[in-house]
DNA sequence: AAAGACACCTGGGAGC
DNA sequence: TGCTCCCAGGTGTCTT
């Protein structure tokens, strides 16, 4: 899905639709997302509420109320959109959240993403043990040094754990190694102080991009007002297989890291240095 | 306890 | 054209 600089941008293109809007109603055409989305206890909880603003936790869009927190996750292909009351649904439309002048809907065609309503929201099990914000000073090379020093993981399987650091996935974390010259497969454990440094810039550096250009558009994101986001245009290595290395000429390289394709220059990116 | 495999679900593209 | 197989921005759960 949606990584960190998608969410972002959806976000931030919601935000200004939400904040201080009152729920008139709440459409469910479809309940089974990822968990059962229980009908009465959304509406109990979301007609007439106020969304006093929405928030952004990993690649959690968090929906603030006065007595709680609407959390909804947007998988791998979901999107949400602004869009006229009158606007017919189509297929994969699985909620809408009515607002006076407008409707927000959820779109997920997989149905991975989630829609769930929680009364304590800082203590809920999902977001409780979630690493810091990429962006924040919380995600510094101390911290990284620490988490990475405690397993020999790839180091790309270990930027992808939400519970070390928040928001990165596959494109970002193939990214952020390309950017810090780091090859995907190292231990984690391995990499010198100043190589974890440079991890900490590189995936700063990478999503902060990301989010300046909308976020990457691969075939089913689209920001609130059904565009795409066009960092895909930056990518140096993210499906790029065959291709010419951006720095250097060599061919970019795919391999299979837990189960997920990883892209890498196996000249910019040594596995030993 | 960590790490790996698998599951969830749909649609698009490649290859035959 | 049509079929089969593989792949996809994520993550919770089960098995080693």
């Amino acid at each position: 899905m949606p990584e960190l600089p998608e969410v972002e941008t959806v976000r931030r293109g919601l935000q200004q639709h939400v904040a201080g809007e009152i729920i008139q109603d709440l459409v469910i055409r479809r309940a089974n997302l990822r968990y059962p989305l229980d009908i009465s206890l959304l509406q109990a909880k979301l007609i007439n509420q106020t969304i006093e603003r929405l928030e952004r936790r990993a690649k959690y869009l968090l929906f603030q109320f006065k007595h709680g927190t609407l959390l909804v996750h947007l998988g791998m292909t979901g999107v949400m959109r602004v869009l006229d009351l009158n606007r017919a649904p189509k297929q994969h439309d699985h909620v809408d959240i009515i607002l006076k002048r407008h409707l927000i809907r959820f779109n997920d065609t997989r149905r991975f993403g989630a829609i769930l309503w929680l009364d304590d929201a800082l203590h809920h099990p999902l977001l409780a043990r979630l690493g810091p914000e990429p962006l924040s000073a919380d995600f510094d090379k101390d911290h990284l040094a620490i988490k990475l020093q405690a397993t020999r993981r790839p180091i790309k399987l270990a930027l992808m754990d939400q519970h070390i650091v928040v928001g990165v996935g596959n494109i970002y974390a193939s990214e952020a190694l390309f950017q810090a010259k780091i090859h995907p497969q190292r231990p984690a454990n391995s990499l010198t102080a100043a190589e974890v440094a440079a991890v900490v810039v590189a995936v700063k550096t990478v999503l902060e991009k990301a989010v300046l250009h909308g976020g990457t558009s691969l075939k089913d994101f689209l920001n609130v007002e059904g565009r795409p986001g066009y960092f895909r245009h930056q990518l140096k290595v993210y499906d790029r297989k065959n291709e010419p290395c951006m720095d250097c000429g060599t061919l970019i390289e795919k391999m299979v890291l837990g189960q997920r394709a990883s892209y890498f220059c196996p000249q910019c990116q040594k596995e030993c240095q």
